[in-house]
DNA sequence: GTGCTTCCTAAACCTAACTTTAGGTCAAGG
DNA sequence: CCTTGACCTAAAGTTAGGTTTAGGAAGCAC
């Protein structure tokens, strides 16, 4: 049973993910399965394991390259150990305390920011475009910023 | 020169936002200039304040309709004073709070589970899709889990 | 009043992360 | 063997948040 592989209908169920989204990411490199006689998908009991990193990292807001980039430093050619696992999701952990923190700061320049109504402000420190995991940034821009004349 | 109304080209210059982006927010409802006789925008000096607010709220992870709404909870007919905008920036602060203290239960979720290389669960807590302002999510999923057996 | 710059609309295009559709093949049960 | 359900590929469609393009019109400066 193992021996033959799981198909991607079973991948699905244990997963939760949709047929059509597994085969996305074996386009996108997140997995690899092989191919039966027929043509068929095979994978791995092991795959199950990626996939569901896969989805956790996605709800911390990862993309799928960054996500792939993370899956790449897992042993290949041998089923990953819970220590590989612990390992990848160690810089994993870094990156979610670095979003926290800038989260965090952000709120609290909210605070003493627009939320003390403060409206004179010509640069603004809420405004700094480096936190790109939070929100995919789309451009240059500037500050919350003119005068607070005519208010 | 107030009189008149800013063009959206001071507008973009004043926000740092595309002028392209400005008729975009427009359509979506998130600014409403007037226009001159010739047919052309003509923007409040009020406004510069309100597309700021639109770009600080992405950063924080809002959707548009989002920010709509929240925008939607100032003043019609006359200009949002200081007590306006810290109202409004208050419902967004309680909304940060949830977001960063979902994302720290998360993280110290990742340590006690994926981080301890704990590979045996059957159903797990870092797969909650509640948080959806971190990431779109799309579609319904599971959890992380299989047996642990054959690692 | 001529020219340059800015502005206008509508529609097409872009990326990410998928889903849906169309047309066909494979596998398993009876 | 035959049917049914699961699987295959390729291509088009979807949503968010815009940008780009095409073809004009407005405005201001000299």
């Amino acid at each position: 049973m193992a021996i033959d592989g799981l198909t991607i209908g079973t991948i699905s169920q244990r997963t939760g993910l949709a047929v059509s989204a597994i085969r996305y990411y074996e386009a996108q490199g997140l997995v690899t399965p092989w191919r039966n006689a027929g043509g068929q998908r095979r994978f791995e009991r092991a795959d199950i394991r990626r996939l569901s990193f896969v989805m956790i990292a996605q709800q911390f807001g990862f993309s799928l390259p960054q996500i792939k980039a993370e899956l790449d430093l897992l042993p290949k050619g041998r089923t990953p150990t819970k220590a590989d696992w612990a390992k990848i999701s160690a810089g994993f952990r870094a990156e979610l305390d670095q979003r926290i923190n800038n989260l965090t700061q952000m709120r609290d320049t909210l605070d003493s920011c627009i939320g003390c109504g403060c409206l004179s402000l010509k640069s603004c420190a809420l405004y700094n475009p480096k936190d790109k995991a939070s929100a995919r940034g789309a451009g240059p821009r500037y500050l919350m910023g003119d005068r607070a004349d005519e208010i």
